[in-house]
DNA sequence: TAACGATCTTAACTTAAGTCAATGCAGCAA
DNA sequence: TTGCTGCATTGACTTAAGTTAAGATCGTTA
């Protein structure tokens, strides 16, 4: 499993071998079950972050008439940063597994207790960041400026795995259209 | 114009009053003429950003059909990092001024420098690039999830300005419409 | 096994947005 | 002033997606 994050760490990292194992032993990893919330709308948070080693998780909220909004799926290597931002530190999202569950789990103490220990980690995540911001863009881009049929089919091609671990509604949710909708693409596609 | 920055910074900083102020004197700050490029899509580009003092940045690509689409604009107190992801160092997107524009601009040895220089800053950009991130996901996310006409009235409340600063059909391009869609949708809202 | 709920599909209908084309309008240059 | 150019508006038409509602399928549990 650490072999996953010690593959992702080497793309960024400045930092020895020595000191990559070292941080590691020090991550705390965590299982949780299918069906498992990791936070819910409106719990109070204070900073939290997960890094996926395996399985799923969907980032979704209730709106105003009731509807579940999923806003994201995080897969293997992908990081979850919890939106709080409100100063009342209430969450607007929920988060909870649609697998079995494997993470590292991170809160904002952790966090600084490790940059102050390892000089150079936190530029390495802060350059995570930056990439991540920037992919998030460009997926914004893309998105935002094709049809619901383009957006099925950019899915397709750069998360092929999502269709088969993923409730249909969930994923239609995700690309921004109904249930309907997904489905009749999938028929006219073949 | 300084106050700007000052006052940005005030939000996010740990630093003293006298290391902001020491801060601020290393920052190269430039005039750009409307219609300057910043940058050109498929110029060659080292890490570069910018932070807008003053005017408005239009961010676009030109996609397979020779479209110009437009992915963002940037107007006072918001940062520009340039997406330079692929190995070729070859800028996807281009940057142009909408109006003239005093911007602070950095790259990436002037950003490095300044890290060693004052320790405490590059925590201070990367939390601002966090609140960043999440801000653009929950953007993402109220987009994706809205109509045309949802979508413009939301632009209509959250940048009111940008309405009058910048061409319609660029701001259609934005909200992912045709032009005529955004024509259309100001006359049914009145 | 049967029955229930949840999910997915299908159908009929409505509507907003895309497309294509024409017109109107403003700014600019000759 | 005239005429050009680019941008915005309008109209007619097409189409894909939303809406509503009815079945079909699947999995779970009693």
């Amino acid at each position: 499993m650490k072999e996953i994050l010690i593959k992702y760490m080497a793309d960024y990292t400045s930092l020895s071998e020595l000191q990559q194992h070292s941080i590691m032993e020090e991550l705390v990893i965590e299982k949780f079950k299918k069906g498992t919330y990791l936070i819910k709308q409106q719990d109070f948070t204070t900073k939290k972050c997960f890094f996926v080693l395996k399985g799923c998780v969907r980032q979704y909220h209730l709106d105003e008439a009731g509807n579940e909004i999923t806003s994201n799926f995080y897969t293997e290597e992908q990081a979850i940063l919890l939106n709080y931002e409100d100063a009342d530190h209430l969450s607007k999202y929920a988060l909870t597994c649609v697998e079995d569950c494997v993470l590292v789990v991170a809160d904002l103490e952790s966090e600084q207790k490790m940059y102050m220990e390892y000089s150079g980690l936190e530029s390495m995540t802060h350059r995570m960041m930056e990439n991540y911001l920037c992919q998030t863009q460009d997926e914004f881009t893309t998105f935002i400026h094709s049809s619901p049929e383009a957006r099925y089919k950019t899915i397709t091609q750069s998360r092929p795995d999502l269709l088969k671990r993923v409730p249909q509604h969930q994923l239609a949710s995700y690309l921004g259209m109904t249930p309907e909708s997904l489905s009749r693409i999938k028929k006219r596609i073949q």
